[in-house]
DNA sequence: TCTGGGGTCCTAGGACCC
DNA sequence: TCTGGGGTCCTAGGACCC
């Protein structure tokens, strides 16, 4: 089994596109009051910011002229594409964990000497791919007997890092580790792993069967009691079909006003449904999903007798649920979503009306302005833009009626900074570059 | 200027049915 | 005329992952 992690990844691509940032400090993530750090470049993380932590804090930590980006999505998927299809190369059977993790099931795979020198060889030479392919990303592979070994592996020596565990010292390797590292053990488990002395893997595996299932409930429980013995029988599934599908969004000041979110709440359901025919899929529960200027979140559902894609039945039962939960105190977030997932909708068969997906379903919108925010939010850090005279470029910073753009490019040296009006009619929404030279041109 | 967004899985209680 | 289980569905919340 091979897993593989791509290095900060975000960081990674904005990176190779964006050269001035190369070797220097880069965030990627939410860059309003509100927003937290998805990213941070190994040059950033010198500083101590980290995945999760509010931007705010980021900010505090780093030193100026870090680069606080918002995410590019396109040019991260087009990225995590390129290599997915090299993990294919190896075998039929890749798991794509996020956009930026997969494993892969080497035995599926034709041929390969699974010795350990030659997965070693093969780790090599996928590395090698994923940089030349990538335009320079790197990833750390593990490879184990099992995904837990080879996930375990790939965290060992990041980044950059390729570490095999040889059959046979797999307990080796996983009992002197903290408790924290095996998947599903987070915050709460992890204290309440540490109130009764276990704080290492070698700790768990003197705990009885019984007294997990106690501390963790049953199916976790037994989870925790074989994955401290290195035992994991859990199969690479290429293919998995969605649960859910959800569209939710912080404010960036608590909303009390029900007219106004319920405008919100039209134009997420609006997206869910969108993405619900995108995938030719409809949904009988319908769930409004509540944030509190306190932060205690709350859910209300209903279910539907017939599976639905329509955004208009979706914005409805949402409206009504929020109404029937009420405001109070002032609203930090909401979402809405569709779970209970079937295939077609029912009376879809022979319906023809209704909003085509229309033009690329795979379409992002980015970085959509803010509900909340100012409305001249047309410019946003780190935003592909073109320049009728300058040619293409990436938005660094924006204010007081100004806008601040670097032009350059993948394949260019370091660029110029231009400072020019937010309104000026030669500046416009760009494409992400391509970072492959000229010969295999789009 | 504390705490995103998109998910998955599990648990538990109540309704309801056999 | 007092007390059964088992199974499924629905709702809500929580933990966790990237």
């Amino acid at each position: 089994m091979l897993h593989l992690d791509l290095d900060a990844f975000f960081a990674a691509v904005e990176q190779r596109d964006k050269p001035s940032l190369r070797g220097r400090p880069v965030v990627v993530g939410g860059t309003g009051g509100r927003g937290v750090v998805a990213t941070a470049s190994y040059e950033a993380r010198a500083y101590g910011a980290r995945s999760a932590m509010s931007t705010a804090e980021a900010r505090r930590r780093c030193p100026s002229g870090t680069a606080f980006l918002g995410g590019r999505f396109g040019a991260y998927r087009r990225t995590s594409e390129v290599v997915m299809d090299l993990l294919r190369e190896l075998s039929p059977l890749v798991e794509p964990v996020s956009i930026d993790e997969a494993y892969v099931d080497l035995a599926a795979g034709p041929g390969h000497d699974l010795s350990v020198e030659g997965v070693t060889a093969l780790a090599r030479d996928l590395k090698g791919r994923i940089a030349g392919a990538t335009g320079g990303v790197t990833g750390s592979v593990g490879i184990g007997s099992s995904k837990l070994m080879a996930k375990i592996a790939s965290d060992l020596d990041k980044p950059d890092g390729l570490v095999v565990v040889a059959p046979g010292t797999e307990l080796d390797v996983l009992h002197p580790l903290p408790v924290t590292r095996l998947g599903g053990v987070g915050p709460a488990t992890a204290e309440r792993l540490r109130q009764v002395g276990v704080r290492t893997v070698a700790d768990l595996a003197r705990k009885s069967l019984t007294d997990l299932v106690t501390l963790a409930g049953r199916a976790h429980g037994s989870g925790l009691y074989r994955l401290a013995r290195a035992e994991d029988d859990r199969p690479v599934v290429a293919e998995r079909e969605a649960k859910s599908v959800s569209q939710e969004s912080t404010f960036e000041r608590d909303l009390t006003d029900l007219a106004e979110l319920n405008r919100l709440i039209d134009s997420m359901a609006t997206r869910v449904g969108e993405r619900l025919r995108a995938s030719a899929l409809s949904g009988r529960t319908v769930t409004l999903k509540l944030r509190r200027y306190d932060f205690t979140t709350m859910t209300r559902s209903q279910t539907l007798p017939q599976p639905t894609d329509d955004a208009r039945q979706v914005a409805s039962i949402a409206r009504r649920l929020l109404a029937e939960a009420g405001t109070g105190g002032g609203l930090r977030l909401i979402g809405v979503g569709v779970s209970g997932l079937s295939q077609y909708a029912q009376g879809d068969l022979f319906a023809v009306e209704g909003p085509a997906p229309a033009e690329g379903a795979d379409d992002v919108v980015e970085e959509p302005a803010a509900p909340g925010a100012p409305a001249d939010r047309r410019w946003w850090p780190g935003q592909d833009v073109v320049h009728d005279e300058f040619g293409p470029g990436w938005v660094w910073g924006r204010g007081l009626g100004r806008v601040t753009v670097r032009f350059e490019g993948p394949l260019t040296p370091p660029g110029p900074v231009r400072t020019l009006a937010a309104d000026d009619p030669a500046l416009h929404p760009g494409d992400p570059p391509d970072w492959r030279p000229a010969t295999m041109g789009a």
